[in-house]
DNA sequence: TCAAAGGTACGATGTTTTTCGTACGAAACA
DNA sequence: TGTTTCGTACGAAAAACATCGTACCTTTGA
């Protein structure tokens, strides 16, 4: 079975951006400093350059932000769940044709899934008719 | 579960390369005039574009070619499998935390996956003890 | 009050990825 | 044999993405 064409009303984001988005999907909303900080937990990047980046995002319209205080406050647009969604669609278009079946198996396939995760999934699909 | 973190001897394909990469996958061994055509199909791209970036993909070693004919064909070093497992893998690391279940989870309760599709998952997942 | 600290804005630079133009050699064929 | 067609090689331009430096404004506190 094949999915349809994501429709994608926002860009995608890009690598540097995604980074970002968990840090705010996380977190909640959050000023520069800090999502800079936690971005600084895992590499060296300049203050400015997360700013910039937020910036962007925000022209992008992925970001929206609150500037009723001098430390703007950044929010995703869209929901965690809903980017998240788009992306896998788009990869699952990309990579398997639209087929999640295809994509289960290889990820079944793959040994490094283990097999309580397998027990899960299979719970998983048992409850939900 | 979480899976480890992926072992990656060959670089990332771009999402260029990704394209060529899948003409070859589906087509098997062929010639950059045949790849062009076929990315024709698609889009439109100069003949020297996917030359190029043919050239670049056997730098990377992501490709070989036989170069034993004026038309060099072209053959992917790895099989579509394993690369697309690799690719896999890195997606749910950065997006799920690892967590294959979870990415399941997103894949059923998108509406685009048909109840045919789950059908077949489930099937699958009984098969396989 | 004024200097230091910390914030935003934004152009410029650096890097990576993608596309393209030009040169040139081999094959096809009139 | 010469000209047209089709191939590769490869540098360079273009585009996309990421990083950074500087200017300048606001807040804080000595």
């Amino acid at each position: 079975m094949k999915s349809t064409q994501p429709e994608n009303n926002l860009p995608e984001p890009t690598k540097a951006e995604l980074e970002i988005l968990q840090i705010l999907w996380e977190f909640g909303p959050s000023t520069v400093r800090f999502v800079n900080d936690k971005l600084n937990e895992q590499k060296e990047v300049i203050y400015t350059s997360t700013l910039k980046q937020m910036q962007i995002l925000t022209e992008k319209g992925i970001l929206k932000r609150d500037e009723s205080q001098m430390k703007h406050i950044y929010i995703p647009v869209e929901a965690e769940e809903k980017t998240k969604v788009q992306l896998l669609d788009r990869f699952v278009n990309t990579l398997y044709k639209g087929s999640a079946s295809q994509l289960m198996m290889q990820l079944l396939g793959n040994e490094k899934t283990s097999k309580a995760e397998i027990e899960e999934i299979k719970k998983l699909l048992d409850s939900m008719k």
